[in-house]
DNA sequence: GTCTATATGGGGATAGAC
DNA sequence: GTCTATCCCCATATAGAC
C-alpha cells in the first residue's frame, strides 16, 4: 500500500464516509485509535482489534504490513491535518497582529485541538488522547518519524512565543514553553490524575469548553508571569 | 510474603543497604522499577528483568506471586513514604502559618518530590516518572489500589488550597488543582513533550533545581490568577 | 530460597486457497 | 481483498528437584 496515502482520503473511503460501513482500512483505523488510548499500544493486540473491527485478522498485515505500520498509520492520519491547521491559525494571527499576543498564540494551538475534539467524524477526543499519551510513553515510532517531520512547528512556536515575550531569556522561554504544553496535553487527553488528586465529578466531565475556559487562563498566567529576582 | 511488608524494609534487606549486592527480592524491585519506566507495564516481561537482576525467572513469583503484584509492590514501596512526606510538611505548614500561601502549599509537594528524585537510594527521579506514566496510562492496578488508599492525601490538598484561595468557586478550584497537578507530575517525570514541542538541549536537562526554579513561580501564577468576568 | 523444566496460552506474522 | 490455518516465538506461571 502507498504510505503516503492513507484510506480515510482515498476514493473508496470518501464514498463510505457517509454510509453505515466504512471500507477496511477505516474500520480498522478507526478501532486501533481507540485501542490505543484504551490501553496502550504494547497492551492492544491486532486480535483486539480485528475482532472489534469485525474484519479478519489478516487484514492488518495486509492493509499496513504491520502492528508498527498501523500505529504509525492511525497516528498520521490526524496529526498532519491538526498540525496544519494550527499553523494556520498562527500565520492568521501574525498577519492581523503586530504585537502578538500571549493568549492569542495559546489560542492558535488550542483552537484547532478543541476542534477536532468536537468533531466526531475525525476522531473527537480520541486522537489528542494519543498524542498525549504517546508522547508519555515516549516511542521510538513518535521519536523517529515525527520529531523530525514537524521541527517547522516547532520552530515557529518558539519564534512566535519568543517575539510575544521578548523579556524572557531562552532558557526561560524554553521551561514556560515546556510547562505549557505540558499542562495543554493533559488537559485534552483528559487524564486521570484529577480522578486520583482531586476526586472530583466536575474536572472529569469531558466538556471540551469547560477546558479552555479554565484552561487558557492557568496556561497564559503562567507564560506570562513576571521574572523573579 | 507478607503483603504489607515490602523488601526494603525487611531485616535482610537493611543488612544488605550497604553491600555490594542487595538481596533477591530488592534487586527484582530495583530493576523492575527501571524497566516499567523505560518501557512501560505491559512491554516489560518477567525476563527482562530476572536477567538485569541477574535472579532466576522464578524467583519473582516466589517473592510476589505474579507480575501484578510485582507492579504494586514497586509502587507502594515508594508512594506511601512519598505521601507522608507531603503530609508531613503540610501539617508543619499549617502550624506555622496562619494563613496558608499558595506558594508555600505548592512547595509541600514539590520539596519531597525534589528530595526523592536526588535520592540514588530511593530511586532517584525513576519512581516520580513511573508515578507519572502510570497515572496517564491509568493502570486498574492505580485505580483500585491507590485512589481508596489515598484519599486522605487529596482531602487534605483539597481543603488547604481552598483555605489558600478562598475567593475561587469549587469547579474553577479543581480546574486548577488539575492543571497544577498535570504540570507538576510532568515536569518531575521528565516527558519527551519537550523535545519535540521545543527542541531544546535545556530543558532535557533533567536538573531537578532548575525545575524547581521555574516550575513554582509557574504553577503559582497559574493558581492564583484573577478570575475573569 | 533457588534452580530447571515445562505447562499453557497469546502474541505477530504469513502461506496459500478462494 | 478476504479468508482459514498455521508457524514460531515469547509471555506468565508453576511443579518439583535440590
Amino acid at each position: 500500500m502507498d504510505k503516503t496515502k492513507y484510506p480515510a482520503s482515498t476514493k473508496k473511503a470518501q464514498e463510505n464516509m457517509e454510509a453505515s460501513r466504512p471500507d477496511t482500512a477505516t474500520r480498522i483505523l478507526d478501532v486501533s485509535e481507540r485501542l490505543f488510548v484504551e490501553h496502550g499500544f504494547e497492551a492492544t493486540s491486532l486480535r483486539m482489534i480485528t475482532q472489534q473491527a469485525e474484519v479478519n485478522l489478516a487484514a492488518v498485515n495486509y492493509h499496513f504490513g504491520s502492528k508498527d505500520a498501523l500505529f504509525e498509520a492511525v497516528f498520521m492520519r490526524r496529526l498532519a491535518p491538526l498540525i496544519a491547521s494550527c499553523l494556520a491559525e498562527l500565520d492568521e494571527l501574525e498577519a492581523r497582529e503586530e504585537k502578538l499576543s500571549v493568549e492569542g498564540l495559546v489560542t492558535t494551538f488550542i483552537r484547532p485541538c478543541l476542534a477536532l475534539s468536537k468533531d466526531p467524524a475525525r476522531g473527537g477526543a480520541l486522537f489528542v488522547r494519543l498524542l498525549s499519551r504517546t508522547l508519555v510513553e515516549n516511542h521510538r515510532l513518535l521519536r523517529e518519524t515525527i520529531s523530525q517531520q514537524y521541527s517547522v512547528f516547532v520552530q515557529r512556536y518558539s519564534r512566535a512565543f519568543h517575539h510575544a515575550l521578548p523579556e524572557l531569556g531562552v532558557e526561560e522561554l524554553a521551561w514556560r514553553m515546556h510547562f505549557a504544553f505540558s499542562v495543554m496535553f493533559n488537559a485534552f487527553a483528559g487524564n486521570d490524575v484529577l480522578k486520583i488528586f482531586t476526586r472530583s465529578q466536575i474536572v472529569s466531565a469531558r466538556d471540551p469548553d469547560m477546558i479552555v475556559k479554565y484552561l487558557v487562563p492557568f496556561v497564559v498566567a503562567g507564560l506570562v508571569s513576571p521574572v523573579e529576582g
